[in-house]
DNA sequence: TGGTATAGCATGGGAAAATATGGTAATCAA
DNA sequence: TTGATTACCATATTTTCCCATGCTATACCA
């Protein structure tokens, strides 16, 4: 019933000559659970790969559609460069995708990629990069925002 | 009656070679209720495991989402942290889950591991660590007293 | 009150299942 | 046909599942 469906964990897995790589199993799980495809697009922020739910993409089109004012005319275009970029990623029996040679150039992974989760979403970075990455994250949002971190507090 | 959701007392396990911990039975209990799944992560403020339930994750997934732009640096950045580190961490039908070994290095655990609740959260200590941070926390907490004490209160 | 039965819990170990990954065969397009 | 893409098999390793044992706390009875 239930299930929340986020998308968790740092995993890191390797990528062949033919650019096949494992799903993690966790995000299999939910692709199946919600009878949903797995979409893939190049990051607009960072070098890395970004994936979600078909699912999402798709309420985040509705949000657009029904809140015009809402949205900025910036996010109108992020929006459009996202769904011009984005592709549907089918895992074999064996639980791989075959990322693309446009993807794997953007975030510059060749024979190992590192799958982040965050919720909704997860990213797909080289590992050394993802790194870095890490700890600029860390430090900045130690540095800026202790009080998001710490303790939020519901109702 | 069954919607008692607070993670309590203070509980110490032992750690076998595995990494396997039996989740106290109090625990085990709410996520039954709830129906929900056992999420743990690096704690950001100290050197210990913090755990809380994936129901309380996903309202945060769910407040990110809607407080932030879709699209922000600091909503990557959250999402990244929290979400990238934090799994789920199901038990058997003896009750154990099985840490992870990032986890159990930042925490500093080998072979016994102290639960201590904390409402929606709990945390998991090396038994060592968490007599020092409890004579640190009293120390602190007394020495407040006059303002702290008698405002809280819990439904 | 004290001793004992009972149920629930923690823990050790081993069996079974799932996962990641290399390789090969089948399918499709140009 | 040829190159490329996709689907399928094989296997080692990791992870999960389940049985068995011992301990602890609570209930029960004399």
């Amino acid at each position: 019933m239930g299930k929340s469906f986020l998308f968790l964990d740092t995993i890191i897995n390797k990528v062949d000559a033919k650019g096949r790589v494992s799903l993690p199993a966790d995000y299999r799980e939910i692709v199946k659970e919600l009878s949903t495809d797995i979409v893939c697009y190049r990051s607009l922020s960072a070098p890395c790969i970004e994936g979600c739910t078909e699912e999402l993409l798709s309420k985040l089109a509705n949000q657009i559609e029904s809140s015009l004012d809402f949205f900025s005319q910036t996010q109108d275009d992020l929006t459009n460069l996202i769904f011009g970029d984005a592709r549907r990623f089918t895992f074999d029996s064996t639980g791989r995708i075959v990322l693309s040679e446009k993807l794997l150039k953007h975030a510059q992974i060749t024979d190992a990629a590192v799958f982040v989760g965050k919720g909704r979403k997860f990213q797909i970075w080289n590992p050394i990069n993802w790194e870095k990455e890490e700890a600029r994250i860390r430090a900045e949002i130690m540095k800026n925002r202790p009080s998001l971190m710490f303790h939020r507090e519901e109702d």
